[in-house]
DNA sequence: TTATAAATTGTTATCCTTTTCAAAAAGGAT
DNA sequence: ATCCTTTTTGAAAAGGATAACAATTTATAA
């Protein structure tokens, strides 16, 4: 038990040849003769040497992985952006470690410290919802070490991006609507210094001034994000003299949370009020009524991101490729909004 | 830009001492003098110096950090496993690195060599659904490196395990829905070779026979993991002419399937048909109406395994102690079962 | 003042691989 | 047989840190 892990030595010495030799030979290098090479690589294989990627990593520098932060694991949308960041760190040999920041700024940074001093070669994030200090990101960038930021960005960091088009989605979204037949849709969104929310908001005010309607400030209702505050700015909004025949929530949480207290209140959905959502969450399909949505394809953008990070990888002379790649996203509608 | 990471040997030289005197002033090694001691550490800060885990862990042969592998993590029940983990994994100052199998046999297999690669200081494990042969975990063993299944678990290894009470957590839902009067309680699973599966299946026996209650095979149900199928099974069960006037899925999935059927079909929930889950997923919360479920305390779970681990790895001469863990699930009594 | 113990610091090997530079072996031409 | 290439292999340094052992300095006692 606990026998110690062959090393590229153990080989070199049952073969009687220098560690060098062996080294080239596991590495199919043509100045080692055939012969050579064929019995290193068998006797590795009858012995089962598997390399050791921290002296690898030691030596070349590369850890041949790259870190992702994502604000929450617990969240379909972030789970399918890793399976994206997978799939082409796959296909480039790359191995990726993942780590939730738990919408916490403090724990951002220690994962960032944490993936600094472990030698990723390249660190793709999406911001906390509490981060608004960006030291942590700025030492990337000082020590050279490629970044790109996804979903969750800010416009005063100078570093490749994978955006969403959110104003283009809240458009769709409100215009869908609108078409629906909606004339005062409340806007259910959060904290004002949330990039998405910000260009979600233009969006929505774009999308009512295209169909000629006025914008009404009060029907735009900031809350936290949670069902709960979702369910009671609803029931605020729904109790006026005025009500709000139609809901476009900044997630699908809140969506969840108008939707349940629409129902509450006896309105009818989507007859009396409809409701769209944000993001297609699991949820979001099975809730009754189901709820449409805004399908952000995660996955590709989960590519798109991996794709920049290396292209700047592979880019050597510290060429500050800063790019921004744009992944629009799809309606879904469903029973919440379909008359 | 790329600025190279400052490293211990710098600090020496500024110091114009050795390094050894730099790598023990830094873990304030008494044997060094407070004079020293101090210079070094002030000008580390000043330096921003921080070690190189690779080099320290290939010296050390420790890593400080832990792999676990999950099946999916798009899953509330295995996200908070993980955070229970690394609140233990915190207190000890090691990392965790979390890694998902997708459900996958070789996905499974690969994440495993990789931390083995990684020289992880023990493994976290919970089975796929896929895995039926146990080569990977045996190697694990075979290498000295400490191990712990939770949840998916399997009675052929030998190793320290997590296990959810499955029989008494099963046997608890049934009663509960005997107690609401329910007297032909159908049982949603599925295939027959997982632990679990058994498990809760002998629960569920159990609690019927206390009741005094005659088995009926025809009762129960094996669908596969998905919605649809527990829906599609639910229909079934529903238009025969003895119909359940219960149901008790093996997870909360299965659950949703067994409501919507129920519902399309006109039964009224709880009088008529009522149902019970099993994980406490966040689903089952905001579901129409919401489903009674068994809270397994994931994050318990993740504590336990983390604890598990913690145990072998202090247990220096390799005693084999193998050692499990229970976790009891709590009942949660919601709409789709209060009468 | 010197011998001796205690406190402090340095030297060097080591962890495992990669890689540069050098050396040896083999082949060919004269 | 000798010299020059071309192939093939080896020695050694490097990467960043730790630790056993050795060496030096300082303090203390005689």
């Amino acid at each position: 038990m606990a026998n110690r892990p062959v090393t590229i030595k153990d080989i070199a010495e049952k073969l009687s040849i220098s560690v060098s030799t062996v080294s080239r030979a596991l590495k199919n290098n043509p100045e080692i003769s055939l012969q050579t090479r064929e019995a290193v690589q068998k006797l590795a294989k009858e012995l089962k040497y598997r390399p050791n990627p921290l002296a690898v990593a030691l030596k070349t520098q590369k850890s041949n992985a790259i870190g992702v932060v994502v604000p929450q694991i617990v969240s379909s949308f972030y789970a399918s952006v890793v399976k994206g960041i997978e799939q082409v760190a796959d296909e480039h040999g790359y191995q990726i470690f993942v780590s939730s920041s738990n919408e916490k700024l403090e724990k951002e940074q220690k994962n960032v410290d944490g993936f600094l001093n472990m030698r990723m070669d390249g660190i793709i994030l999406s911001l906390s919802r509490a981060t608004n200090t960006y030291d942590h990101i700025h030492k990337i960038k000082e020590m050279g070490v490629p970044i790109v930021l996804f979903d969750r960005t800010s416009k005063e960091l100078d570093v490749s991006k994978v955006v969403a088009d959110d104003a283009a989605a809240a458009h769709a979204a409100v215009t869908h609507l609108l078409e629906g037949g909606a004339k005062r849709i409340a806007f259910l969104t959060g904290p004002e210094y949330m990039l998405y929310g910000v260009n979600r908001m233009r969006g929505y005010k774009q999308a009512l001034s295209d169909k000629g309607i006025d914008l009404d400030e009060t029907l735009i209702s900031r809350c936290e994000f949670t069902v709960d505050s979702a369910k009671q700015a609803t029931m605020d909004l729904l109790s006026r003299s005025n009500r709000p025949d139609a809901f476009f929530a900044i997630n699908d949480e809140l969506a969840i949370g108008a939707i349940m207290a629409t129902k509450e209140l006896g309105f009818k959905i989507p007859e009396e009020v409809a409701v769209v959502g944000f993001s297609n969450s699991r949820r979001s399909r099975y809730m009754e009524p189901s709820i449409s949505t805004m399908d952000q394809n995660p996955k590709l953008v989960g590519r798109e991101a991996a794709n920049l990070l290396f292209e700047q990888m592979e880019d050597k002379p510290d060429s500050d490729k800063v790019r921004e790649a744009v992944v629009h996203a799809d309606l879904i509608i469903r029973a919440s909004s379909e008359k």
